[in-house]
DNA sequence: TTACTAAATGCCCACTAAAGCATATAGTCT
DNA sequence: AGACTATATGCTTTAGTGGGCATTTAGTAA
């Protein structure tokens, strides 16, 4: 078993943060289809354009999207897939959990 | 594309949120060796009772451990072994990041 | 019953972090 | 240069949550 330093813990701690907030899911799923301008995810997200941003802000700063500039506007992508194997993972037991509460009743 | 209600993102973020600490990753990784008494995880980890057992409350109430009464204590185990994948593939993806840094100063 | 142990819970404080709003910065165009 | 647009940042408020401490609950043993 590997020895799980409290340093190691909180990185760790720090990355699920990032994954702990639904306006975030919502835009790393939106990035998911492939790049997108601030301006972009504001509009189909609906929520004020600072408050993208600062989230983009974090989100770049544990590298899980990467930020491309032209011209006037800055444009997002995912810099990290493993997002959405752990997305998947946990949607997949959440599925699970859902079809035996399902069983249970039939 | 999936798409995704603003209910299952906050499930999703939920689950995450669960992980977002160091002190219940630290639980779950003992809890890793095999099942484990609220007792034994106090004095292993070195915290105060009420809070580990707190800790495994919300733990439990997303079904990420189970609990074991037998006489007089309390024994917790891993309900939900996708969790380890989770934090597996954090972690490569920390140790990736690491040694990409490494290269860049080679 | 009482005494004892293990675990859970309630109350409080402190800290974090998300969102709103205003403002600053940076790029473009004339 | 100035005007305009896109994005980032700073400040403030507020809601959520982790931890400490005291207490309660539950199980055991005399």
């Amino acid at each position: 078993m590997t020895v799980m330093t409290e340093e190691m813990l909180e990185l760790v701690a720090q990355r699920f943060r990032l994954l702990a907030d639904p306006m975030r899911l919502r835009i790393l799923h939106e990035l998911q289809d492939g790049e997108r301008s601030v301006g972009e995810l504001v509009e189909s997200i609906g929520a004020s354009q600072p408050n993208i941003s600062k989230h983009l802000a974090s989100l770049r700063g544990q590298k899980m999207v990467k930020r491309r500039q032209q011209g006037n506007m800055a444009y997002f992508s995912i810099a990290a897939p493993y997002i959405f194997s752990l997305c998947d993972t946990v949607c997949n037991s959440m599925r699970e959990e859902f079809e035996e509460k399902q069983n249970l009743l039939s």
